[in-house]
DNA sequence: TCCATTATTAACGTGAACGTCAACATCATA
DNA sequence: TATGATGTTGACGTTCACGTTAATAATGGA
C-alpha cells in the first residue's frame, strides 16, 4: 500500500471537487492559503478531501465578504494557530501568548461577523427593492394584457 | 440664472456624494451605465442628485451580487427602457413589443430575486459558522483565564 | 480681468486573481 | 515497457475596474 492513504487526491480531482481548476489550487498554495501540501514520493502533490471545505471557505469568503486572498490568509493563518494551541495545550507555550492569540481571534471573527450583519441588511434591502419592481412589472404586464384582450 | 437648476451638481461633488472618485463617473458613462449626461453650456457634464441612487445601485449589484459592469449594464437598460415604456404608454409602441420588453424584465428581476436568496442563505450558514467559532474562542478564553487564575 | 479651482479628453499604468503555454516529469494501465 | 493522461515549475498573458498623469479648457469669485 501507498504510504497516502486510499482517500487522497491528486491536484486535477481536487480541483473539480472544489469547482476551481487545478491552477487556483497551485496559486492558493502559492498565496499561503493552503500550508505546504505532502507531496508523494517526490513531486505530485496529494490532497486529503477534507481541505475541500477550506478552499470552499475561501470562495465564500472572497464572494460574500468581497475579502482579498490576502485579507482571507492572514484570516486563517489566525485560525491554524488557534487551531495547533489546542494540540500543544499540554506544551503550555506561555499563557499570555496563549491569551492573545485568542484575542486577536475573537477579534477578528466578531469583525467578520459584523461584516456579514451589514451584508444581510443591504441584501435585504435590494431583496425589497427587487420585490417591488417585480410586483410593478407583473401589474404593468397583465394591464397590457387587458388592453390586449379589448382590442 | 443658469439654465440649469439650482440643484445640479459637478462631477466633484457628485463623485462626492456618491463616495467614488470622478474617474468612476465618467467610466460609469463610458460603459453605457450613466446614459449621456446632459453637458452645461459646452462641455461640462452636471448631474442631478437623483442619479446618485441609480450609482449607489451599481454598487449594490456589484458588491453585494458580484455583477460585472457589463451585466449590471444590461439590466439597467432593460429597467430604463421599462420606464421609458410608461411615458411612451399613448403612443402605442406595439402591444406585443410592450409585451416581450416586459417579460424579460421580470425573467431578468426573477433571476436577480434568486441570486438574492441564494446569497441570503449562504451568508446564514457563514454566520453560524462564525458564530459557533467565536463561542469556542470565547470559551477557550476563559479556560485560560481560569488556569492564569490558578497559578 | 485675473487667477485659483475644477473639468475635459486621451493615453498609459496598475493590482488582483487567475489563464495559458512550454518543456519536461510521472502515473497508471494495457 | 510503451504510451496517453496527468502532474510539475516557470514565465508571460489577460481581464476587470478603475488610478494616474499630461496637456488643455471652462468656472467663478476677488
Amino acid at each position: 500500500m501507498s504510504p497516502q492513504t486510499a482517500s487522497t487526491l491528486r491536484i486535477g480531482q481536487f480541483a473539480v471537487a472544489c469547482g476551481v481548476t487545478p491552477r487556483t489550487i497551485r496559486f492558493y498554495e502559492q498565496q499561503g492559503l493552503l500550508s505546504a501540501i505532502p507531496r508523494q514520493t517526490h513531486t505530485m502533490r496529494r490532497y486529503s478531501p477534507d481541505l475541500i471545505a477550506r478552499v470552499e471557505r475561501i470562495q465564500h469568503l472572497q464572494t460574500l465578504l468581497d475579502w482579498s486572498l490576502e485579507d482571507i490568509r492572514a484570516a486563517l493563518v489566525l485560525e491554524d494557530q488557534v487551531a495547533t494551541l489546542r494540540t500543544q495545550y499540554y506544551q503550555n507555550p506561555s499563557v499570555i501568548h496563549r491569551q492573545n492569540l485568542l484575542d486577536e481571534a475573537i477579534q477578528l471573527t466578531t469583525n467578520q461577523l459584523t461584516r456579514v450583519y451589514q451584508r444581510m441588511e443591504s441584501l435585504q434591502n435590494l431583496q425589497r427593492d427587487l420585490e417591488d419592481k417585480l410586483s410593478r412589472y407583473r401589474a404593468l404586464r397583465a394591464e397590457s394584457d387587458r388592453e390586449d384582450d379589448a382590442r
